[in-house]
DNA sequence: AATTTATTTAACCAATCGGTTGAATATTTT
DNA sequence: AAAATATTCAACCGATTGGTTAAATAAATT
């Protein structure tokens, strides 16, 4: 999952989409347009980020309306504790040791 | 710069490096060590992880000694954050909604 | 029924990926 | 000086990436 997650978010036009996904839902085409780019290339990465479950398709009419799905993210966000936890444990080994240093 | 952090953590090799390194510093030897892989595929996913500013390797006589760099995640916890906004704003307004058709 | 609109699929391309093996480099130990 | 240790570099591999264009599919409009 962090994989697919991680890769779908390693694209400046896939954030750049999930963005404007989180603000509205858009068609395909709505999507497309402020990119340069054909549209076959952004329904590829609409398929990335649908596969990494960041967003979601409905078939309205003729058209798809893509919906953004946060919860990935909070996968994302566990990651980035763990590794604040680990890091602001360093943080305080760094700090006891000056503090013990400065007390001889 | 998010490009290359996303790209780095993509990898479940490599988010397994950083957490180590996040709780103990360690030579290429020892980062190596567990993985079933050749040193120099290791060597290259520190690479990676360097070209991120993940990490930094600093020579001790002839060996590297590695340390997990944060800095980096705090932009991708940036990014969370933003999709985050815009996330509880959707859920905000489907709240309202609610309410709103509730009343009726 | 024919046309337009919305989107995907297929085939292709060069570049990058994650891995390999074998040789090269640098340092330390003997 | 020779051997051992730590690590990287270079060349190679097949798979995947992000893009293209052209054809295919599906639904709405005329």
């Amino acid at each position: 999952m962090l994989d697919s997650t991680m890769h779908a978010l390693a694209d400046s036009t896939r954030r750049s989409i999930l963005l404007r996904l989180g603000k509205k839902e858009q068609s395909v085409n709505e999507i497309a347009e402020p990119y340069e780019m054909s549209l076959a290339a952004v329904s590829k990465h609409l398929k990335v980020l649908e596969k990494a479950n960041l967003i979601t398709k409905e078939k309205k009419g003729r058209s798809y309306t893509c919906r953004m799905n946060y919860e990935p993210l909070n996968e994302v966000q566990e990651l980035i504790n763990q590794y604040k936890v680990f890091w602001e444990a360093r943080l305080d080994e760094l700090d006891n040791f000056i503090t013990q240093t400065k007390k001889d």
